[in-house]
DNA sequence: CGGGTCGTTGATCACGGTCAATCGTCGTGG
DNA sequence: CCACGACGATTGACCGTGATCAACGACCCG
């Protein structure tokens, strides 16, 4: 198989993945509070792209850490706009859920390692709530007021910080993988499917980026993407 | 004096308030780090609106619990752009730096009472933790997929149910102070100030609300706009 | 070969931003 | 006491960014 997105029968591995209800019926899920002073064992586990671990408004589920992969964090409005609050990349905390129900869809953007995280290993998830905050908090900045252009340039940025394999930095020319279709980059950076497009267009016109498959992408200028995406204002 | 909003020689009043540097020099701050292990004897102070409590880029502060008022915690781009990330209420807590400088630039927007936050009160941190998240995600939701008129009624709501004074929900008129201007409202909520006033004035006219003292709001009919703030196809 | 999904590109439109004028309130000083 | 300027809110006229609608091509799989 080469590559993720390509959805192998969405729920079938699920059974013995995560004790989260993949189904719509909640019956199945394993309702654990989030008690502070539950213990689970270390486990790991792979699971396939397109994966939902969880769905918004379901029973909450211990909170897990992703080792590998990509998944996103979204939430849907009533009329079915949906908000992808945050992509989280390997090392970080999934689940941080602190209520009842999850306020949160979760989905896997890619074959993923997830484990379970020690409730007493208190640093490690202090540090990893710090860096969720870091994100949404510039995400925020990034939603409120940069331009298209401006939002594309930080995703691109900050997906390239995340993912790239291989991060010889000597030579400044990045390539990574984009885990997110322009769908979902549209649904995270609050534009439209098009406009996203549009821009990876220019930016891929403006030499500044390359990609042949449109999930590849290479930084060409680091420095002049930088400067879009904290606005220096551009001529 | 009638109310907040009239700023009352900036600065003054810091010197024996909380250890931040209010002048732009950073001298004369206690950079006391973020670490863990630190104590504070709880202590309680009364700030007047418009101090600003810490600044983006300046050494981390402890962090603090506000007891009464508000709060705006708020970044800005390098051409002046600014995001209002949060609105901090009673019981909420800021500072949460966890790194060395800070994010974020607080200033208070109206009188404050502010105390100490003990390091080892975990359960009170973990929840306030969890609120702030709970608001940002939302906010995120806010910011990336709804309309103007949906954003300036989901602000309503929010702030009402946290600044009602008198919250006899008996009658459905809740009376509330928004403790923010057009042009803070504006820069929390990803719009322009002139959009903002006018989504005040048409739910107005709608008699959605009611207000004669543009800070001073009335809701009129909460189902109501608790539905366009929820995205309800309205007609 | 046909249907599905995803990405690109074009044409058009509308929501909200920008620019600008006006009004009311407040504080200050002549 | 009133004139003046500063500031905030409101309202109007106009414009531009990005959404929407639509067509098309590439690719994958059955």
């Amino acid at each position: 198989m080469s590559l993720h997105r390509d959805r192998p029968t969405p729920g079938t591995v699920m059974l013995h993945v995560v004790p989260v209800s993949t189904s719509l019926s909640s019956h199945s899920s394993i309702p654990v509070p989030c008690s502070s002073k539950a213990r689970f064992f270390k486990e790991r586990d792979l699971v396939p792209p397109g994966t939902f671990l969880f769905r918004q408004g379901h029973p909450t589920v211990p909170q897990f850490r992703l080792s590998e992969g990509c998944i996103a964090l979204s939430q849907t409005l009533a009329d079915g706009r949906r908000q992808i609050v945050d992509i989280v990349g390997p090392g970080g905390l999934v689940g941080i859920a602190l209520g009842e129900k999850n306020r949160m869809t979760a989905e896997t953007l890619s074959y993923c390692y997830i484990e379970r995280q020690h409730g007493d290993d208190v640093d490690n998830t202090y540090s990893a709530i710090g860096e969720a905050m870091k994100r949404i908090e510039a995400h925020t900045v990034l939603l409120g007021r940069k331009t298209a252009r401006e939002r594309v340039a930080s995703a691109i940025l900050d997906l390239s910080e995340r993912f790239s394999r291989s991060q010889r930095m000597g030579s400044e020319n990045r390539v990574f993988n984009l885990y997110l279709g322009r769908g979902d980059l549209a649904d995270w950076l609050g534009l439209s499917l098009e406009t996203v497009s549009r821009c990876f267009t220019r930016l891929k016109r403006a030499e500044l980026i390359d990609f042949d498959d449109p999930e590849i992408v290479t930084v060409l200028n680091l420095p002049a993407l930088q400067g879009i995406a904290d606005g220096a204002a551009s001529a």
